[in-house]
DNA sequence: GCAAAAGTGTTTGGATTACACCCATGC
DNA sequence: GCATGGGTGTAATCCAAACACTTTTGC
């Protein structure tokens, strides 16, 4: 039936990797570390970590981003596979690419045996990564921008309580478009958003409104069909 | 550094599964095969089949679009990846699922070792699949309805010349909607099409005009920045 | 008062919707 | 001629873009 025998195939290893899209200072940044081991020393890395044989994709992804960065329950939505028969140096090693949201701000560094050094680098900055990682990285930014559009994600990488100028920024910077604020605050006029009284602190000019996403009704407004978000 | 021998990381198959979709009689259908061999012998199932160990994924997803259709540069867009622990009774063998629009009218089943009986059945009406391919099938299908909005693919399930009204029913079908006619024609007006002389034949009506997609235009407008298609 | 950014209103043209109507073919 | 779908026009409405303007804060 196979032209080598059937055993033959079960020689290959997969690994999980996990890109890490963060918000800061207008711009989107993915979560670098950097490889203290061969193969690829002293090269940054996108995290990732072989999936041991009895571990679930998602549960991988998971346990990768915990020990990174300590979050819990944070969504990791498969980016794409990547296979190429070369693209590890030991053996046959096929990578799931995984994509988290996270608020910069509730990130913290864990100690970690693979992660003695960690950055954020703008997504349009990147260096040149170990492996196919550049590749693996900005596929996953593609897919993640695309998600932009139809899903309310950016509220994942705002922070609890945003301005809309920073909402309107992290739209501008992924796009790479200019927008009118005026038009900006009317295509979201229909997006659930709690409006606090509370503004913005240790600002030299008038402060702005601070706003959280309405998680609890956008979910109901989905639920009975009366609202797609859409930017 | 691991808590088992790395060696045992590599003790893992992956395979890759092909769901090749089709539109006739105004239904989006989906190629099965029927399982001659254990494990879920006589199961209907998506085609797939363990990649090589030398193998690189698309071209093993090629390699099974052609050994069972016979087609060749169709292009191949990834799926997703499935590899929970337990998914293949015979060891852990992650998929990653491809996906293939074609036309039915361009199909013609060729002999194959794991392919004795095929079948085109619409998606809304699946028996129980094999292995967790219910699953892959229904996950693939709302990735490629994504991409039916936001780019030009309903043309390769289309006949090459195709009536405007075949179209609609694409869509219909696909978004579960009824559409105005008259607006529908509106609403593409803006894709690049070429209005053919020729007319619809041995219908019992006003036949009805045939188009074809005008790959070339649409491409270069695309390229110019002036055209983003959108449904 | 001035700089800087927050925040709002108006106009315009193009797209979307609902709906009505005419046209070509087979029988 | 009539059933069946093909094909088009109109009016109301909604939405997006361009742009001008007012407001609030720090210094």
């Amino acid at each position: 039936m196979y032209s080598i025998d059937f055993s033959a195939f079960f020689s290959s290893a997969f690994s999980v990797d996990c890109i890490i899209f963060g918000f800061s200072d207008g711009e989107i940044k993915a979560l670098l570390i950097k490889r203290s081991v061969k193969p690829f020393e002293n090269y940054w890395a996108v995290p990732g970590d072989l999936v041991y044989p009895n571990e679930d994709l998602p549960q991988a992804a998971e346990r990768i981003l915990f020990e990174l960065t300590g979050l819990k329950n944070i969504q990791l939505p498969q980016s794409q596979t990547f296979g190429k028969p070369n693209r590890h140096p030991q053996g046959r090693v096929i990578t799931i690419a995984f994509f988290a949201l996270i608020r910069i701000e509730d990130f913290e560094v864990k100690a970690s045996s693979w992660a003695e050094e960690v950055n954020w680098v703008s997504v349009k900055n990147l260096p040149e990564l170990a492996f196919d990682h550049n590749f693996i990285l900005s596929s996953t930014y593609e897919i993640f921008k695309q998600k932009l559009q139809y899903e309310p994600v950016c509220f994942d990488l705002l922070p609890e309580r945003f301005t809309l100028n920073e909402m309107q920024q992290l739209f501008e910077f992924a796009f790479n478009i200019e927008m009118d604020k005026a038009n900006f605050r009317k295509k979201i006029k229909n997006i659930p958003l709690i409006a606090h009284d509370e503004k913005q602190q240790n600002v030299k000019h008038r402060p702005a409104k601070l706003f959280s996403f309405d998680k609890v009704n956008y979910h109901e407004r989905v639920k009975s069909g009366e609202y797609q978000f859409k930017m």
